[in-house]
RNA sequence: GGAGAGAUGGCCGAGUGGUCGAAGGCGCUCCCCUGCUAAGGGAGUAUAGGCUCAAAAGGCUUAUCGAGGGUUCGAAUCCCUCUCUCUCCGCCA
């Protein structure tokens, strides 16, 4: 959410930034919006004040003794009226708050413009793709021909965009999450989290997936007490840890890590990426999450960057950044490196990890703040990022690891988690 | 699931219809005394917003005592609903 403040006072320049990202605010609606505001609240406080003052009289004269009809008579319309103004003033506020939860964050000033990926900027390399003497396979033939991975079992159980993993697949998968795990909490200091997979609405406002993207979530109903909602990502419980909550200056940075199957939709994407484990209704991810003073936010998002990265660079994945244009970035983020591994069989680059700084928007929408060297509360800015999806990783070991006799070599970062096994290869068959 | 207790400021805690944005304490900040510490004295110390002001300062003002609704001229206080926490019982991994 944005502050209203800057609207209020810098709409034109607002309206500019936001326009980078592609979107369009309702600039006439919204100061039409504010200027009813202005009239029926400043009309309301009036009510309430002179509603107070009467009050007040009526107690002051009725300890004396004295007699308070006059009174009574000149407050006796009061009430009514101000029933009106305040029932008016409610739903304009209620309309202005959904306007504004329903605007993206600006982006930030070193973010480069454009207006889909295909604007998106390179910023670093790491590792040679690998060039091989054999034809590459892509990850599911790879799978499947080990035996290890099963769509069709996954589409009797659940339907399409599930996998099923088995034997040494399964155990790669799972040693890649601890794997992760180990290296954040030992090296990157952050604090494993097991969190809530079902989380209620409030932890999605604050967020930033509701109101605007109901469509994206699974929903669970849960009687009277309404829904709760299958996490998207385990920044949504991470974050909202904060929510609602006045840290301490000496707690900062928050830094935090979680393992988490990730559930999504995936509604309007029908036709993208249906063959594989690349696009899932449900996938593991490791999240980073980074709770800090606002001074240091974007210290801290190029630190966080690093971590995802140094998870490729002990797995020997060749990858490159990429921060995001203007225009492809999330509803949430001021800005936004993605993080693409390099898919042999794709013979390109694909997201594996998406970092971003949200600054106080997500902050401002959960009243997460914290008390700053003045003792005054002020709002936090928080990050997040995938550190890393793990599915996609499994992909990528999977082909950039392959064997001409279509094993699968296992990193050696990965061995000890794996009982010292260095390669995944079909049973013999007899 | 059943029975009971509770939710007040950074924390503890008082407050059952008006003088309550809220006693008292702790903590914190500043000042004084002492000065090696300790002790002592004084002042200050919620949040969000609106209007005003060129801006800052200031001024005026509104809301907020778990959340929502109701009664009332007036609600932390009375009534209703909900949420959460704690204790006991039951069930369960």
């Amino acid at each position: 959410m944005l502050d209203i403040q800057l609207l209020r006072t810098n709409l034109e320049n607002v309206a500019q930034r936001l326009a980078l990202r592609g979107h369009a605010f309702p600039v006439a609606d919204f100061n039409l919006l504010e200027a009813e505001r202005k009239t029926i609240q400043t009309r309301t406080q009036e009510l309430q004040a002179r509603r107070n003052i009467a009050s007040k009289q009526i107690g002051n004269a009725k300890n004396k003794g004295e007699d308070v009809s006059a009174i009574l008579v000149e407050v006796a319309d009061l009430g009514d009226e101000l029933k009106q103004v305040e029932t008016h003033f409610e739903k304009i506020q209620a309309q202005l708050l959904q306007l504004l939860l329903g605007i993206p964050n600006l982006p930030h000033d070193s973010v480069p413009e454009g207006r889909n990926e295909a604007d998106n900027r390179e910023v670093r390399r790491w590792g040679a793709p690998r060039t091989f003497d054999f034809a590459a396979k892509d990850h599911v033939t790879i799978g499947e021909n080990l035996g290890l991975l099963d769509f069709e079992t996954a589409a009797k159980l659940s339907g399409a965009r599930f996998s099923l993993l088995q034997g040494g697949l399964a155990r790669l998968h799972r040693a890649l999450a601890q794997f992760m795990l180990d290296i954040h909490t030992q090296e990157h200091g952050y604090t494993e989290a097991y969190v809530p997979y079902l989380v209620n609405a409030e932890s999605l406002h604050g967020t930033g997936q509701l109101p605007k993207f109901e469509e994206d979530l699974f929903v669970v109903p849960h009687g009277e007490q309404g829904n709760y909602y299958l996490i998207p990502t385990a920044e949504v419980p991470l974050t909202n840890s904060v929510r609602d909550q006045i840290v301490a200056l000496e707690s900062l940075p928050i830094k935090l890590t979680a393992h988490t199957p990730c559930f999504r939709s995936e509604a309007g994407s029908y036709g993208k990426d249906t063959r594989g484990l690349i696009r899932q209704h449900q996938f593991d991810k490791v999240e980073l999450v980074q709770i800090v003073h606002p001074q240091h936010s974007y210290a801290a998002l190029e630190q966080l960057v690093g971590h995802a990265e140094k998870i490729l660079q002990k797995l020997a994945l060749p990858y490159r950044v990429m921060v995001l244009c203007a225009g492809d970035m999330g509803f949430s983020a001021a800005k936004t490196y993605d993080i693409e591994v390099w898919l042999p069989a794709q013979n390109t680059y694909r997201e594996i990890s998406s970092c971003s700084n949200c600054e106080a928007f997500q902050a401002r929408r959960m009243q997460a703040r914290f008390r700053n060297e003045k003792g005054k509360p002020e709002l936090l800015h928080t990050l997040n990022g995938s550190g890393l999806a793990v599915g996609r990783t499994l992909v990528a070991i999977l082909e950039n690891c392959q064997n001409a006799d279509g094993s699968v070599s296992i990193p050696e970062a990965l061995q000890p988690y794996m009982g010292g096994l260095d390669r995944l290869a079909a049973p013999d068959k007899k």
